[in-house]
DNA sequence: TTGAAAGCGTTACCAG
DNA sequence: CTGGTAACGCTTTCAA
């Protein structure tokens, strides 16, 4: 059995109140009675039981994160600098995958809630925005990451995904790509957002727009690669092939070069493509592979940083929203000279 | 405030014990006050609370993960296919990263402990066991993945990398390299593992060794591509330049690449390289690597199962090992024909 | 500065 | 089949 404050009390010849303000930092308590607790906690190798403690304070200590999926290196660097953070300020993170399905998710998040997590942070495949009536209901507080909701008002951290859209989209026009094409992700924000970002920035340039050049809304699941690959065969079976193409993520734009190459064309003399996410190994691949950096790192740190915040407010302050800057990154499969 | 069970046994003027048992799927309640009880549940959208629930179980219904870090493909997949299998099971998963800092792991394990999870899944970068003697001490049940020790009794699931290690040096043998080197990982099990296998694979087919063809130990962190990339310079300013060279992991595989192809030489013409982990990406890199898939999804598994077996069994069972079948996957990074 | 009493919501033990 | 009583280990409130 596990000593408790009650033993150390005993021991001391004190009241378990008195140990317990000593443990919790209180200043109500002598110096001198300090020590001995402390001392005597030590000795006896004393730790807090955090359930009982949860019981009567409300509180558990942790937060729950929702992501599709880990083995997207996106939301594993979102998960570590997550966990890095919590655990530096004493909050354990539970992490949870509900692949890019709604329901699984809801099911998810009622667990979650359930247990009462302190606050949760959710990178949501979510199509409408049902699941958060239900969070604010329960009072729980909660960040979103990487998806957003136009009709809800959240606290948020992530990209500008039209920004990302349009960077990268310009980046193709500027080295000379006159037929750009578009492998659209799914019908999320950063889908949508990045859609419109490609959009905007081909009518701004007076850019033609042809039939077909963008694909239908597709997950952005592991297997986006093979979409990225099937859709860009389609691509290039156009009479007017793109010569220029943004996609999604970088797992689109990998499976986009793989089809490229396998038509005997070359990148990016024939066919330039960018992606989104700077995965670490983008230039290590056949075609180092240009890309948007969205500085995953620093996403988690906010997320945490909102988080935290959250969690030390008694009162429920206004939802915010962080907005983190991107960066293209150039590397050969979008590196020619204007043509 | 929420709903308690005492708000439904009020509601349905019937004892708290009764409503406990039936959320407990007890049988001895009559089914007519089973689904009374059911319905108010539901009506009144009544949740456990854990924390109570806990401090009189003791248990928290949730497992820890130590690994040292998410980045990595592996331990992304790990913790991935472990969070799916415990939440299917009712446990959330709560992760940490310690890189591969024994101190910061020892600190991790020991907050783990003192909230007393129900058991935990560790991917030590422990230098020695003295780390398990406490988590015996404390008696939580634990597992060990990847990593193992030879001097403790424990349970373990991962890969025999002895086995990895000769699978690779023989494929290398096979296709024709007759100096082979290798790129050694951390002093941990799979570091020494796969080392020994390349000794015992070199040593059984009476392959000449060379100075210099063992690197120096190296920690597995994010940063192993620059080791790779920094060892395989070395070995190739050797007088005898090896042609053939069995890298740790995938990163270090990929690094080593790139200072070959940066050297002017040939992979696997001039060298050939083999690593371990068979990331998803590999087939995608500048050379599609040749490695050996360790099954991870299949260790995570495992190690899921095996964690819920001691947390479901009131004894505390003898120490199981696990061993997960390996494969060789054979790309262009050693694709020849034999010299 | 100290501490006794009163819960927090649940389950275990036993009696009806 | 039902339910009262007593924990579980801690914090909060309030009085000494």
């Amino acid at each position: 059995m596990p000593v408790t404050m009650k033993d150390i009390a005993r021991d001391l010849g004190i009241g378990v109140i008195t140990v317990s303000k000593v443990l919790r930092n209180k200043d109500d308590v002598s110096e001198k009675t300090r020590q001995r607790v402390l001392t005597r906690v030590k000795e006896v190798n004393y730790t807090p039981n955090f359930a009982a403690r949860s019981l009567v304070t409300g509180r558990t200590y942790l937060v729950g994160l929702v992501v599709p999926d880990l083995l997207h290196t996106f939301f594993a660097q979102i998960a570590n600098s997550l966990s890095e953070a919590l655990l530096r300020k004493g909050y354990g993170l539970v992490i949870s995958t509900a692949g890019e399905d709604p329901e699984l998710e809801m099911h998810t998040l009622d667990r979650f809630l359930a247990r009462r997590f302190d606050a949760l942070i959710i990178a949501s495949g979510a199509t409408n925005s049902t699941t958060f009536a239900r969070l604010r209901e329960a009072g729980t507080p909660f960040v979103l990451i990487d998806r957003r909701f136009p009709d809800i008002e959240a606290n948020y951290v992530g990209v500008d995904d039209e920004v990302v859209g349009a960077f990268a989209t310009k980046h193709l026009i500027e080295i000379g790509c006159s037929r750009i094409a578009h492998l659209r992700g799914p019908e999320t924000s950063p889908g949508r957002g990045r859609l419109n970002g490609y959009l905007n920035a081909m009518a701004e340039h007076k850019m033609k727009s042809f039939p077909g050049y963008v694909s239908a809304p597709k997950m952005a699941d592991v297997h986006s690669r093979e979409s990225g690959e099937e859709q860009m065969k389609k691509l290039l079976d156009l009479r007017q092939r793109p010569n220029g193409v943004f996609a999604y993520n970088d797992s689109m734009a990998i499976g986009a070069i793989h089809a490229i190459l396998d038509a005997g064309l070359r990148v990016p003399e024939d066919v330039a493509v960018i992606g989104c996410g700077n995965f670490h190994y983008d230039n290590e691949l056949r075609v180092p592979l240009s890309s948007i950096d969205q500085n995953t790192e620093q996403i988690g740190q906010c997320a945490a940083r909102l988080a935290l915040s959250l969690l030390e407010s008694k009162s429920r302050p206004r939802p915010k929203t962080v907005i983190i800057e991107t960066q293209l990154v150039i590397r050969a499969s979008t590196d020619r000279k204007r043509q």
